[in-house]
DNA sequence: CGGCACTTTGAGAGTGTTCAAGGAAGGTGG
DNA sequence: CCACCTTCCTTGAACACTCTCAAAGTGCCG
């Protein structure tokens, strides 16, 4: 992890992501159920952090590591998965400017977290939240709230895994992405296809074959492989179910 | 809901469940995740509840339903789960006698709650426990554990969801349970097929064929469809990856 | 322009699903 | 206590979907 705290580091990050992270940043707590070291908390936090910035594809934590710090993304995604011992990966979550991960209860982290493209994390002491929460009953509210949101989105996620054809868990995932994107119908992923199949319990393959689906029923354009247009977002939700 | 508060109806329920429940009690909050409002908090918990008992396959509440009472289950099981519009079903989480269910940090239940069989729950009031946690920070982070440890349970929901084979999620299954059973080689299924189906996002028939598939290898016994007998706990777990 | 990683496409195999029928278990009434 | 009925579970066969393996196409970067 190479630290940073100069300016210039953020002068690197694209402007696009920029302005993701200002929408972000400004609505704070309510529109990201992730988000809640927000920049009003921030002030307030007597947590020692440091800011850094890591190319694509790079740990940032591993399972089973002890958990000393938390992180908040600023610019970038983070994905956080579990590998098996056959070799697969389980994708757990896609993290967004704005987002909070690598918070624990127990003593070591349980999923490891790795960049998908280059970003820039905050870190925090854990130790210093938790003394936080004591002392303020807002704190531990929202410790509290932060956590039940979490659980949400996994158990949603589970609906996705148990529930769905490889057409529709595409479907949903982004259905899922445009609801977090500024221009809703324009979609630049920054994840793989290995990404999307991980997270969607699929292989690349099959992947593709359901993003060429969605394109011959017109619901979307690939301008490249990475930059989706949603020609009919109704369309796309229908497949939800 | 039928409401009983008389010793009578403790007598309803069977003797081994009675063991399970008088072994989770006991060992309290350090063996079960969901398990917070145990004996010792209880007594201390000045919020208003009443006890009751349901038959099988009773809701105890429903999705979107407002979530003003939270319970823990003292006999039976309980299942939460997810009705999809093309008529499936994902069952979210089977609980245990001691388990906390449908604690909620929103308005509204997320989930909808059924009994498995005859059950027999404690219900409490949120509020209640709102100010209790505003006043106690053991509280308060007794109530954030929880939450955690029910995304972790959540996040291996998806795991085993994701990247695994019929046989290696049955598998997985029945280790699991096998670890909250007091005698750990003999199982007995409250769940039907059905419900063991929709919680590994199969179909009863492959779910049956999976049972067949174990027995074939012995590592497992039937006695009944529901009454089973792990013959080699390591194999099984082997299979678990 | 070439090389490399990522994505797409194709064909065949494997796994799980669907549809259908038979069998076992539990509950009820005679 | 037994017969019946209902529900649940199992088994079989055909099918659909996804995976695997292989190869070709695309875009990006040096």
């Amino acid at each position: 992890m190479q630290m940073e705290n100069t300016a210039a580091a953020l002068a690197i990050a694209d402007q696009s992501a920029e302005a993701i992270v200002r929408r972000h940043i400004a609505v704070g707590i309510e529109i990201q159920n992730l988000c809640f070291v927000n920049e009003r908390y921030q002030r307030s936090l007597p947590v020692a952090m440091s800011t850094f910035t890591l190319s694509g594809d790079k740990e940032i934590y591993g399972k089973g590591e002890e958990a000393v710090l938390f992180f908040k993304l600023v610019l970038g995604m983070v994905r956080t998965c579990t590998f098996l011992k056959n070799g697969r990966r389980q994708i757990d979550a896609f993290y967004l400017p704005g987002n909070v991960f690598g918070l624990e209860v127990g003593a070591e982290h349980n999923l490891t977290a790795e960049t998908v493209c280059r970003s820039r994390v905050i870190s925090y002491r854990r130790r210093d939240l938790e003394v936080l929460a004591t002392n303020s009953e807002r704190f531990s509210a929202v410790a509290f709230s932060f956590a039940m949101q979490s659980l949400a989105r996994a158990q949603e996620h589970a609906v996705l895994l148990g529930c769905r054809s490889a057409v529709e868990k595409l479907a949903t995932f982004l259905t899922d992405l445009a609801a977090y994107s500024p221009k809703s119908e324009m979609l630049s992923l920054e994840m793989s296809r290995r990404d999307i199949a991980d997270y969607l319990g699929l292989t690349i393959e099959t992947v593709s074959r359901a993003f060429g689906h969605l394109v011959d029923k017109s619901l979307i354009d690939l301008s490249t492989a990475r930059q989706i247009r949603l020609k009919d977002p109704e369309g796309l939700r229908l497949l939800t179910s």
